[in-house]
RNA sequence: GGGCCCAUAGUCUAGAGGUUAGGACUCCGCUCUUUCAAGGCGGCAGCGCGGGUUCGAUUCCCGCUGGGCCUACCA
């Protein structure tokens, strides 16, 4: 039987988690659970400067929201802990000694500024930007007179020169990848942190990966690492690229394309359900036509030999398709979960709204969910419902409140409502119904007028249950006050809200 | 510049040496309904180009083109 396996995702904390991460982090997750495996969580905080404690949080929070869960990880800790490469450094002390020691490795005096004048003095000539290697075979009078100057020295790996390494990769193939072309890379700072290349290749190790599954930006990243594992002696775990996700520009998505962290998606109201769906799907299909999934779904379904090698567009259009459907199969309280603070903080709704209130809320909310594609439209398409502050559109206006005859037609809803007893569906359709037929309309010259006026729209849910979800006095009154205000004229003029 | 990766409609994708190239989003039309922003039905639209291999390639091979990624004391 094949060793159990171990995957990992290793951000690294210097902002919010962007969808390409979430990305590749579901597949790593997707991978995990499906095969039984073991999900780890790593931090790879050697950006000693751009690293923040606010990230590491938002990595934390966008992975639980996502839910995907782990188990190893910096909070919860696991048998080889710590998971954060900060708290590493001793570890890694210990790996550069053997590299050195071995011959592997050696010092670099060379400064940053230095190292970048040469690089460009290489581009203008039109060679390759890599090191020379120079500091590879410093003699002790060489390294004495650096050290005199105060230069503190970096360790670098010492790459092969001849030959070539293949990166092995379950979904691409073997992909050769000539040796001569990198330099010796950095692998200890001046700062005494390692560089990712080292790190992810010791605590890969140490840690026990099995598969590493990650964009494919980092297919060339592979060869040093593939270098590395051999000088130490390691087991190169099975790679996997993933095509990388793209704006419609169809380059790397970045904020350029609107919104790229995890947690923009989250407040507009999308379901966690419905970004684990869309993501799953780009880059892997299931192979029959079912798009729609839950979760569980997917994990049951997903495996690598699924995934294709082409990068993918992140189509807004179709994440805000499959969340409508993911609204409609989403339970009740999951949506009012996320509804409530968005109409608290539109002002709609305070902020723990009575049980009462919920329940309203919910029915609202069943209303209107099968036409909703996220749930953030509530707060706009759902407003007449929350306060009487609402606008009236122009096909409004145009089609039915400038019309001379709506005055009165809504004068007679308004009386034949408030003369209701039973506030239900039932009897509000049949009061409106014969206000039409007493005036010798057709039920829609009634039933339009009486949306346009209560809602300011000409679109939404059944009118009749809409009215019923409203107070009694709420609708009467509000179709007075449009009765008034058709009479004063005052949808001539765009945008009046009700009473102006 | 160099290296590498990728290539089925606008987008996400299925697919096989011979298929009417399948599904989904978008868009358009029709329809149901009190309205659509929902539902139903239908439609537009695709194998990047050029060579091979083959009886036959969109599928296999090569080249080209196009796009992407990498080329840091960032990950």
């Amino acid at each position: 039987m094949a060793d159990p396996i171990r995957v990992r995702f290793a951000p690294s904390p210097t902002g919010s988690l962007h969808v390409g991460h979430a990305h590749t982090a579901l597949f790593n997750w997707l991978f995990a659970r499906h095969h039984g495996g073991t999900f780890i969580l790593r931090i790879e905080d050697t950006d000693e400067v751009r690293s923040t404690e606010e990230s590491v949080s938002a990595i934390y929070e966008g992975l639980r929201w996502l839910g995907l869960d782990w188990d190893e990880g910096p909070d919860i800790g696991g048998p080889h802990a710590p998971y954060i490469q900060s708290e590493r450094l001793d570890v890694y002390e210990e790996h550069y000694r053997k590299l050195l020691e071995s011959g592997r490795a050696y010092y670099c005096y060379c400064s940053p500024e230095e190292l970048e004048e040469r690089r460009e003095i290489m581009r203008a000539r039109g060679l390759p930007p890599r090191y020379d290697n120079r500091c590879r075979s410093l003699s002790d009078a060489q390294r004495a007179a650096f050290e005199a100057e105060g230069r503190k020295p970096a360790v670098r790996f010492r790459m092969k020169d001849h030959g070539s390494t293949v990166i092995r990769d379950l979904i691409r193939g073997d992909m050769p990848y000539d040796n001569s072309l990198i330099g010796d890379l950095i692998i200890r700072k001046t700062s005494g942190f390692p560089t990712y290349h080292f790190s992810v290749v010791v605590d890969d190790h140490l840690m026990d990966v099995t598969h590493v599954i990650r964009g494919e930006d980092h297919i060339s990243n592979t060869v040093p690492h593939l270098q590395l594992m051999e000088a130490f002696g390691f087991e190169p775990p099975r790679h996997a690229h993933l095509g990388l996700l793209m704006g419609p520009d169809r380059t790397k998505l970045s904020s350029r394309h609107g919104a790229t962290d995890l947690a923009a998606y989250r407040r507009m109201g999308m379901l966690p359900q419905t970004m684990a769906n869309f993501l799953a799907l780009l880059g892997w299909s299931t192979g029959d036509d079912e798009e729609i999934l839950s979760i569980g779904g997917i994990v049951e379904r997903f495996d690598l030999d699924r995934v294709s090698k082409a990068p993918s567009v992140f189509d807004f259009g179709k994440c805000e398709f499959i969340n409508g459907q993911h609204i409609r199969l989403a339970s009740l309280e999951q949506l009012l979960d996320i509804a409530v603070p968005m109409l608290a903080e539109a002002g709609l709704l305070e902020a723990t709204p009575s049980a009462d209130d919920r329940v309203w809320v919910g029915r609202v909310i069943d209303l209107m969910r099968d036409r909703m594609r996220t749930v953030g439209v509530l707060t706009d398409w759902g407003r007449y419902f929350f306060t009487d502050e609402y606008e009236f559109e122009e096909r409004a206006r145009e089609k039915w409140l400038r019309k001379p005859e709506t005055a009165d037609t809504l004068d007679a809803l308004a009386e034949a409502l408030e003369a209701l007893p039973d506030w239900t569906v039932e009897a509000i359709e049949g009061a409106v119904r014969n206000v039409a037929e007493q005036r010798g309309i057709g039920g829609g010259k009634a039933i339009h007028p009486c949306r346009a006026a209560v809602t300011g729209t000409t679109v939404g849910p059944s009118l009749f249950h809409l009215l019923e979800l409203l107070p009694h006095a709420t609708v009467v009154g509000r179709l007075r006050l449009v009765a008034e205000m058709c009479r004063a004229g005052a949808f001539d003029e765009p945008g009046p809200t009700l009473g102006e």
